[in-house]
DNA sequence: CGTTAAGTTGAAGTGAATCAAGTACCGTGG
DNA sequence: CCACGGTACTTGATTCACTTCAACTTAACG
């Protein structure tokens, strides 16, 4: 083997354990997720699979960030969540072989891994502690769901809402001395795309929540100033 | 054992075997699952575990219905679904650890088998072929919890919710010479909470659909006329 | 058969969408 | 360096679907 397929090799063990799926998996199982699966690069806004198709492949996010989403006829859409390196979008029709409920889509360019669904079913009966990575990713993808369904359908008012997914960010977040700070990476648009508000309705809530010195902003920064009250505001 | 242990036990095998999750399992397994769970009944109304509470238990519905649901500080309420025999209400929680999501009720007086958390997860260590019907039930719930997103978040009024809510009604209901008929035993008030719309929005709505001939209802006998048209409408 | 829960219908109020008309920002190329 | 075009953001005015409130009818059930 030439050298260069080391460095691959190291690199891209780093990349698939960026999250926790492939953590606690024995090292055969990891060459082997590795020889059957492709990388491939998406460029921006490139689709990797759609609502309503069958599962043909898994995909594993190497690199790069991945819009889920959920889009009606008449241009509405309902972003569920932004998928990070390590994480596995769409498993859950892979694994049904029901067809796809959400979209995704890359959001930047991505690095990303697949394999033909079959190999990957064909693998996971080969390494059935496998099986427990599968149960946590599924009940977190449904965790995740609860929680905005609560946002979505259980919220009084978009403040409400919007604070929540904040709150969420928040968690993600890096505490300073004046508060929690962090980029918000996603335009007003796609915000009220998460929690079903009109981008002016954001637009109004951020510069409500400003007034009241709940939070600041300057460009895409971010700084939630006191988020306990946020917290209490946003309670349902 | 006494000759009533017989006839309990195979009673007992098929309350449990009413639903997908049993189906599969090696009759150890089953009857080791027996052997640890017990059998509860509850009464209407009765809180099997709320949204919060951390799962200590795993519960098997044997017979009955379990409401399961979100609640607010201000007493709105949003319905996941409704339960039946064979279901495993609270499964992705008992997994995880994480503290419920949901609250679980029963509707009218219930049969439901439970199992200490602890004790489900060994029998899952134990019968690791089990993670497979696991796998399967946590990515049904995430199917619906999607299901709902899509009504709850994306339909773009409540007309279209309630008729996505019939038309998810109509798959488990019996096909006659003038359409599908079946008993809504739902209130107004619950399918508004179903649906994220209020009472009075669902009687207006029902009677608005009844006046355009897509349904009929008499008491709480309801009959889709026009499937076709009720999904086109419903379309996101 | 009376009491309670559920359904119905109308009227008024409201939160947020939509429409409209801007401004600020950012990268590109002249 | 600045004009340019595109995208995102901002703000106000208007509109509308749905909620809320209220009064009433009907059905369910011990």
């Amino acid at each position: 083997m030439p050298h260069t397929y080391q460095a691959d090799r190291t690199d891209r063990c780093q990349s698939y354990q960026a999250g926790e799926f492939f953590k606690a998996l024995p090292r055969e199982a990891m060459a082997e997720f590795e020889a059957l699966s492709k990388r491939q690069t998406y460029a921006s806004r490139e689709v990797l699979f759609e609502e309503k198709q069958n599962p043909s492949r898994i995909f594993v996010v190497l690199d790069g960030q991945v819009k889920l989403s959920m889009n009606s006829i008449d241009g509405r859409r309902l972003i569920l969540r932004i998928a990070g390196p390590g994480e596995l979008p769409g498993l859950t029709s892979v694994l049904s072989g029901r067809e796809h409920e959400v979209t995704a889509e890359a959001l930047h360019p991505c690095k990303i891994a697949s394999m033909r669904r079959q190999d990957f079913l064909e693998f996971l009966l080969r390494y059935p502690a496998v099986y427990a990575s599968v149960a946590r990713d599924l009940s977190q993808d449904y965790t995740r769901a609860c929680e905005q369904l609560r946002t979505v359908g259980l919220a009084p008012n978009a403040p409400v809402k919007l604070a929540r997914l904040l709150l969420e960010l928040c968690a993600a977040a890096h505490q300073t001395d004046h508060g929690v700070q962090f980029r918000l990476t996603l335009t007003h648009g796609e915000i009220g795309e998460c929690i079903g508000a009109s981008r002016e309705t954001v637009t109004r809530t951020l510069s409500d929540f400003k007034n009241r010195h709940l939070l600041d902003f300057h460009g895409s920064t971010l700084m939630i100033r006191n988020q306990m009250e946020l917290a209490s505001y946003a309670e349902v």
